[in-house]
DNA sequence: CTGAAAGCGCTTACAG
DNA sequence: CTGAAAGCGCTTACAG
């Protein structure tokens, strides 16, 4: 083609679809960033363009000419490691996709609320919350004095203020009971994590796998504990230690625990008092962390799609950067993105002992 | 000042460089990116201007105008959540401030070395490789084939033909070794990490503090085994069961596990067998993660600032990558980048019983 | 509601 | 070794 200065572009500009839709350019950035309203027939043509071209904006000309990037905050603790990776994993994924900046940043659990609002006004555009932060967050009724859009990842419940990507948490929990149930177990012990979305949600499934199931929930089986494996110790030596006597209605044959490193701890004790698991006792977790396979027998579990969670609670959030419109208070919030839940069975289930 | 089209800018421009150092743009230009030589004398008043403006070149304009960003690729796997989140928090950090982009991919274990190869020829401008990939990647030959730059992350040895950041491996076992001795311990029992780096450095900071205390070292107290919970187990119940009569010199009184999963595992075993920890054996683990706070007792460790590692280490690849002068082979292989690692005391580790 | 033009801050050929 | 100019692909005021 001889020598030219001009350099090779990789996919389409916006200058080809303008040229295609028989408009100016000007018009097909007012139709993808919906600043001003274009009219309903310019806008299809546009978009129609943009299809067949499959023109994707330039993150770097775009950063350039509105000197400024995108940018989206993830708050996080440094100790949920295995939450902070996956979730890292997906929403990075959907970052450097659409060429947003993702900033992320350590909280102190103590000050959470506060180091949210600050977050939030250091310049960040949009704002990711992990659990437990998006619910803590939620609950606090401080959502209204942030402005700028934010996203939950995988909240126990739906939040009414903020826009969420979640499993649910009820049908996991329903789930999980009922395969303990399909195993025989009829007195199923379930430890609730008190004051938490997760924790209701999940008494809810439990709840309704007993009640299709025909057996009548005793409350001398909801336990509650926070979810360390410190006081899931505790917990397991106050109800598997001889000091406590057996509930009227017989014992229990399985245990629910609130999470894995619960149901660590559960193993741990049951173990120590010459339990065989999962022969006399069937014990599950929840989140399927690293320590569901560290352990012998290894966890039956529920593990949610963190990765995928993220990723698509990252996109959620653009896409709401990108279409202010969408953003009206409460707007997002009512309509929550679900993913699917992986029940995840191993070593800690077995069959209920005959009598 | 009236209106202008001009729109605000938020720190030095090239240009602003440029006139001040008396040159043109691209003189500028050709400094910070080390193409073509520029006069000393020059290069001198341009690295003056910069410095003095505090200039940072724009990486949206840089991108735009060279139609690409430096995209720098860090494999993964999966399950070390722990390490991943650690990695990617540092990486993401340099990465975000420098403003290229990070590339994220999990690999298989089973067929690591290729997909090294295929990663890095996927059009990635540098890669990142955390342990045991660099080690397994460096001693395979293989880097002569790859054509980009390659930083290492915490190897165990520095490494003859890949740059690397790490933290001294030896000087940590030296350190974890004499706290044992510290304590009274003369019968350390060291878990050797066979066929590793780190096993070799680690295996050397253990004798030289012997030699350095005077403790004859003793063949039948180097144990092996491959770096899992399970292993650990095995191992555990060959050395801690009766099956095994007790070494001629007498009994040890505390083990070095490879790593805190290994540790956990001794624990586990110990505790099973009626052992007191740490009151009839010492216990030690290695990185840190967060199964040593999860168990009872707590173990003394090792900490390796993998935040900090994965930092550093972005931010060396990404200086190379400036610098093509600097790529020479094995260049950079020799001169390590060393970081403080951190010994943590906690319970797994008491004075020796007095006979 | 729509467009022509300038400009964002760099790098790339090219010519000296 | 150094520089003038064009261009990367968008967005921003501004004017119709």
């Amino acid at each position: 083609m001889g020598r030219t200065r001009k350099r090779a572009t990789k996919g389409a500009t916006m200058a080809a679809v303008a040229r295609r839709a028989g408009v100016s350019a000007m018009t097909v950035s007012n139709v993808i960033n919906n600043k001003v309203s274009v009219q309903p027939g310019t806008r299809e043509a546009v978009l129609k363009a943009i299809a067949e071209l499959d023109y994707r904006p330039n993150a770097a000309a775009r950063a350039l000419a509105s000197a400024s990037t995108l940018r989206i905050g993830l708050l996080h603790r440094d100790q949920d490691s295995a939450l902070l990776s996956a979730m890292l994993v997906g929403s990075l994924k959907a970052a450097s996709r659409i060429g947003v900046q993702l900033i992320i940043q350590p909280y102190n659990p103590d000050t959470a609320l506060e180091d949210i609002l600050e977050f939030a006004e250091s310049g960040l555009d949009g704002l990711l919350l992990p659990p437990p932060l998006c619910e803590q967050f939620s609950d606090s009724g401080l959502s209204a004095r942030i402005n700028i859009p934010v996203v939950a990842m995988a909240p126990g419940t739906s939040l009414p203020d903020i826009a969420c990507v979640r499993i649910d948490d009820e049908a996991a929990a329903f789930a999980l009971t009922s395969s303990l149930i399909v195993h025989g177990h009829r007195r199923i012990a379930f430890v609730l994590l008190p004051g938490t979305h997760v924790g209701k949600a999940r008494l809810e499934g439990y709840r309704r796998a007993l009640r299709e199931a025909g057996i009548p929930e005793d409350p001398d089986l909801i336990w509650q504990a926070r979810p360390t494996f410190s006081e899931g110790l505790v917990l397991a030596e106050r109800k598997l230690g001889t000091a406590e006597k057996p509930v009227a209605q017989g014992p229990f044959t399985a245990i629910m625990a609130g999470n894995d490193d619960m149901a660590a701890a559960f193993v741990n004790v049951a173990l120590r008092l010459g339990k065989r698991i999962p022969e006399d006792l069937s014990i599950t977790g929840f989140d399927d962390t690293p320590i569901a396979i560290k352990i012998w027998p290894t966890l039956t579990t529920v593990r949610q799609p963190l990765a995928e969670i993220a990723e698509q609670a990252t996109e959620l959030l653009i896409a709401m950067l990108r279409n202010p419109s969408a953003q009206g208070p409460s707007a997002q919030g009512a309509v929550p993105r679900f993913v699917d839940y992986k029940l995840v069975e191993r070593a800690s289930v077995a069959d209920v002992a005959p009598e």
